[in-house]
DNA sequence: TCTGGGGTCCTAGGACCC
DNA sequence: TCTGGGGTCCTAGGACCC
């Protein structure tokens, strides 16, 4: 699939998420490069240090090419124009900056600024930017959620900035729902949080290019999982508290299985909870996946639950 | 065209306890 | 024997993000 595509092949209609097979078609000449994760950690590792770099910021890192940096300046947009030079200058890497008093308004103003720029949005213009779009427009609003936001009558961003949290409540829940409404508001946080990540788990899953049948296969195919997972958790070196097998059986659209189980972080024990993990499997029903996830134990001053922005880093 | 891989957090419901 | 009410913990599943 395409993880990402140039500007220039976007302009043909090729974007994330599409079989290679349709990009190509749409551009015949185009360049196709494999994912190189080494590569890319190399230099969002360079971006990242020269963001770190700038005066009087704290840089909290959202994933391989993002970052909210937060800074109280006057001239924000000076300080973005120096911030995207200093990175081109060290990565030859363009970047583009958005400007908010929030987080929520930060990030999608990005959107705005792409490619290259700088836009700027704040609880003046949110409104204007922002209301008579669409709820899925929003960062952490997707397709489900802004579906069922619909059926209760919302569709714009004003309309879900305009709702009483707690009417939102009943559909989403004592916390997500007065959240979708704050959202809406581009309110939030406002405070750029640059404590050092630490993560819940770690997981490994594949999609098999043919569908698993023979047990034999099943086994083999736990047993190389659990191995990376394994690899990943010792570079952790922190205790692993439990395991879930992800099983997809064929045809896509169906349920995916997790089992959960507790376990220590003796390799061995890993391998059989993993091993015993998979006995569960419906016999004779083709696999296309497996996942396993370990999950790690959370040092007492972790904190959880309090952001927004989910698939930290 | 129909699907990659690695993550996080929330919710509902059941089990169990007092 | 059946029932109140409150709390915690755990699991399975859903949704979203990069």
């Amino acid at each position: 699939m395409v993880s990402t595509a140039s500007y220039e092949a976007r302009a043909f209609g090729v974007g994330s998420g599409m079989p290679l097979r349709i990009a190509a078609r749409k551009v015949p000449d185009a360049v196709i490069l494999p994912v190189d994760q080494e590569a890319y950690l190399a230099a969002s590792e360079t971006v990242m240090a020269t963001l770190r770099a700038q005066p009087g910021v704290t840089v909290q890192v959202l994933g391989w090419d993002e970052a909210f940096m937060g800074i109280e300046t006057e001239n924000p947009e000076a300080i973005a124009r120096q911030v995207q030079a200093a990175v081109l200058e060290r990565t030859q890497l363009h970047c583009s900056v958005g400007i908010g008093d929030t987080l929520v308004r930060a990030k999608v103003a990005t959107g705005f600024a792409k490619p290259a720029g700088v836009f700027r949005l704040t609880a003046g213009n949110w409104s204007d930017v922002m209301g008579s779009r669409p709820t899925r427009d929003l960062w952490g609003v997707g397709t489900k959620v802004s579906g069922r936001l619909a059926k209760l009558g919302i569709n714009t961003v004003a309309e879900l900035a305009a709702s009483d949290p707690q009417d939102l409540v009943p559909e989403f829940g004592p916390k997500m729902g007065p959240w979708y409404a704050e959202l809406g508001r581009g309110d939030g946080a406002g405070v750029v949080d640059d404590t050092p990540w630490v993560a819940r788990g770690h997981s490994r899953e594949t999609t098999f290019q043919r569908d698993l049948t023979d047990p034999a296969q099943v086994d083999d195919a736990v047993r190389e999982l659990t191995a990376r997972v394994l690899e990943d958790v010792l570079a952790e070196g922190r205790p692993v508290i439990g395991l879930t097998l992800k099983i997809r059986y064929a045809p896509f659209v169906t349920t995916t299985r997790a089992r959960k189980i507790p376990v220590t972080s003796d390799g061995n024990e890993i391998l059989a909870g993993a091993l015993g993990l998979a006995a569960g499997i419906e016999a004779g029903r083709p696999i296309r996946l497996l996942g396993l996830r370990a999950e790690l134990a959370m040092p007492d001053d972790a904190r959880k639950g309090h952001t927004p922005t989910r698939g930290g880093w």
